[in-house]
DNA sequence: GTCTATAATTTGATAGAC
DNA sequence: GTCTATCAAATTATAGAC
């Protein structure tokens, strides 16, 4: 019972809100200590710097966002049930939220890729570790790890690209369409044999 | 002879690229001016202020980017064959720029959806240009025209995610394995019907 | 640990000379 | 059309009282 309440805590909540929805260059010093009713001087205490709390808050974020994903990807006995079920369920979040809360660390990654080193490598741990995380998942429905590795890495792509346009457009087509596509490249992959790009019209089956 | 070297040409160019690579948050009118060899007081003689200047760079850029890709999905006589070009294209542009020059409107798009209306609509409408472009291209595949719709929606998703993901990790193999994913789904929705989401093992075929 | 005050710099934007 | 000077506001960051 340490964790939560305290002032650096809602500093923390309010960075990754803000960092979510209008990144790291519009979201100023002022505006954090003001949503976590803190002041600027506190901010300087509990983390090194503007950078230095960015970096603690993406971490943190992008940590609970996979868990989340992770919960929604076992949810149904079977896994592709369970993917179709998360891309509809990240729309009907993100339209609950009219059209704010998506991936936590999206904007800031594409930002900062090229300029901040420190903050790039941030959400670097973050999406491996997403994708090892999905990796793995997928072997339930391709055995073939190099395979579902290149699932894993299309659903997230699909996921985050998803996001962009549905968070632009304001509408949740873009998701909803990203998941039915995901679960047919899904359904082809299961049912076909898994090994590097091959017409599925001249595969083989292995077993 | 009239649109190449002028000053408002230069300032319009280095908005762009500022943009492209770290938003519009992080891009002030000074380094503008200073990369495009001109001065604050001349982007305000041209444009209509930081947003104004913004709003025509992204529409500018947003039309030529669409194009480009148009361009390489027609390269080959086999769309599936040009789809995956595409996709080894854009990450050979990738690495050729450092990891800088990937979509010239996403960053900019996540920043602004939540917090700036004018912006939002120019990122939106350059999208909507583009799933229109790419749905019609892909009947080339899929004649059903909702099925088209969402293989150009997971198309455009996921080249806008492994984007992010390869930006990000400064690695290319996110755009390479999207691009055998998308691959993969173009093929096995080619070679079966494609009514509304129906399992493959299910599918009749209509022919 | 909290809060105020402030330094040093940069931002978007404007006015006016040339 | 170009360029200089400048304004008001906001930025990150720090020092120090309480």
């Amino acid at each position: 019972m340490d964790s939560t309440g305290g002032t650096a805590d809602r500093i923390l909540a309010a960075t990754q809100t803000l960092l979510r929805r209008q990144g790291y260059a519009a979201t100023g010093l002022q505006q954090i200590a003001t949503d976590s009713r803190s002041r600027v001087g506190s901010i300087y205490h509990f983390f090194a710097g503007k950078e230095g709390l960015a970096d603690a808050a993406l971490r943190s974020s992008g940590a609970a966002y996979g868990a989340y994903v992770m919960g929604l990807l076992g949810a149904a006995e079977d896994p592709i049930a369970s993917l179709g079920g998360a891309f509809d369920r990240a729309a009907a979040d993100l339209v609950a939220t009219d059209y704010a809360d998506a991936c936590p660390v999206a904007t800031v990654a594409l930002e900062v890729a090229s300029t901040n080193e420190t903050l790039r490598q941030a959400t670097s741990d973050v999406f491996t570790d997403w994708i090892e995380g999905l990796s793995t998942w997928c072997r339930a429905i391709v055995s073939d790890p190099e395979a579902a590795r290149d699932l894993a890495t299309a659903i997230l792509a699909a996921l985050e690209g998803a996001f962009i346009l549905s968070r632009t457009r304001r509408d949740p087509e873009p998701l909803l369409a990203a998941g039915r596509s995901m679960t047919r490249l899904a359904t082809a992959m299961r049912s076909t044999a898994t090994g590097p790009l091959r017409p599925y019209s001249e595969a083989s089956d292995p077993a």
